[in-house]
RNA sequence: GGCGUCUUGGCCGAGUGGCUAGGCAGAGGUCUGCAAAACCUUCUACAGCGGUUCGAAUCCGCUAGACGCCU
């Protein structure tokens, strides 16, 4: 039998932690989470984590495999993932990602193109430049030193300028010539599976989630990382709102509504980008796991 | 009952005769190492009716509603 991955991607809150426990116990294999948030430990509660005991019940990676001081990038994820994948397919013909963040979900689907590692005080140099000298100085340089980038790159989000930049700072070499558009061979197929749902449900099941949360104890988990609160990890939906509310710029009324606010924002970016997918097979949300089985069979069947 | 003030898009809010304020919310979208991030696009409203004027959210009148004061 063919090497196999089985992607679930969806939108937050939608369930698909659940769907992807039942089918790795039915195919009797592991987890490859794609979740940005996850990743770290100190933080569970607002990332909704699979819990303890969900991560009892299948072997999981790329959860809680971090700590949020821990400098991590797409990048490294998809060269440990893709190692990763390798190792499980040495046990199970047949592996499933979970994934949340689109960007993640498609290093390993797609694949990037190998940039060099570029020391990390040019990104600092360059976020220190765009604060006193603005972006137009960026942008300029960019017009500059990679025209193609720059008539590509939206001029108007520092981060992508600061990235492009930072690669032709580092290596003397336009970023856009790193780019090579080739589509990557895996040593697997892909099989992909979204769960959808009507806007207004998964937007209730978000409220009542975050709810969920504040009882479950995110305040308190908030509290125990406030200190380290200007790390990228922490730039996340249910903690940089609770941030607010602990120096008292907000009540923690505003701040849980804002969590609210934000996650569904989030759920709807989370969309655009995996409906982008056209390989992915849609399923409702409260579909019985095994119309999905049956699914995943066929298209074994199909591929193999 | 009398007098006065006010009424701008889902919300806030500027605008006093001609020039689509703006912000928030909402909606849509982008994506090759910060991605739960960052960024982009989008909503043409002036309480109603009538009048003045080449032209009214803006001036005048009436009507309705809100608030305040007086009897």
């Amino acid at each position: 039998m063919d090497k196999h991955l089985i992607s679930i991607v969806g939108p937050t809150g939608i369930g698909k932690t659940s769907l992807s426990l039942k089918l790795a116990s039915y195919f009797d294999t592991e987890i490859i989470s794609a979740d940005s948030r996850q990743f770290y430990k100190e933080i569970p509660i607002g990332t909704a984590a699979p819990t303890t005991s969900e991560l009892s019940l299948v072997k999981h990676y790329f959860i809680h495999h971090k700590s949020i001081k821990d400098p991590y990038n797409v990048g490294t994820f998809e060269k440990e993932a893709i190692e990763q994948i390798r190792q499980c397919h040495l046990l199970n013909p047949m592996v499933i990602m979970v994934g949340g963040s689109g960007l993640y979900v498609n290093a390993i689907l797609e694949g990037l193109d190998e940039f060099p590692i570029v020391d990390s005080e040019i990104r600092n140099k360059l976020n220190q430049e765009l604060i006193t000298s603005g972006i137009e100085i960026l942008q300029k340089e960019l017009k500059e030193s990679d025209p193609i980038s720059y008539d590509s790159i939206e001029l108007k989000n520092p981060q992508r300028i600061i990235r492009a930049l930072e690669i032709c700072r580092g290596t003397k070499q336009p970023y856009s010539s790193f780019l090579k558009n080739k589509k990557i061979q895996r040593g697997f197929k892909t099989i992909s599976i979204g769960l959808k749902a009507e806007r207004s449900l998964i937007y209730e099941r978000i409220d009542s989630r975050v709810d969920n949360m504040i009882r479950n104890g995110l305040l308190e988990e908030a509290k125990s990382v406030f200190e380290y609160r200007t790390l990228n990890a922490l730039n996340t939906v249910g903690y940089k709102e609770l941030f607010k509310y602990f120096d008292g710029t907000w009540t923690l009324e505003l701040a849980i509504s804002e969590i609210k606010k934000n996650t569904r924002r989030f759920a709807k970016r989370q969309l655009t980008w995996f409906d982008k997918d056209e390989k992915t097979h849609w399923f409702e949300y409260n579909t019985d796991p095994e119309n999905i089985v049956n699914y995943l069979n066929k298209e074994l069947k199909k591929t193999s």
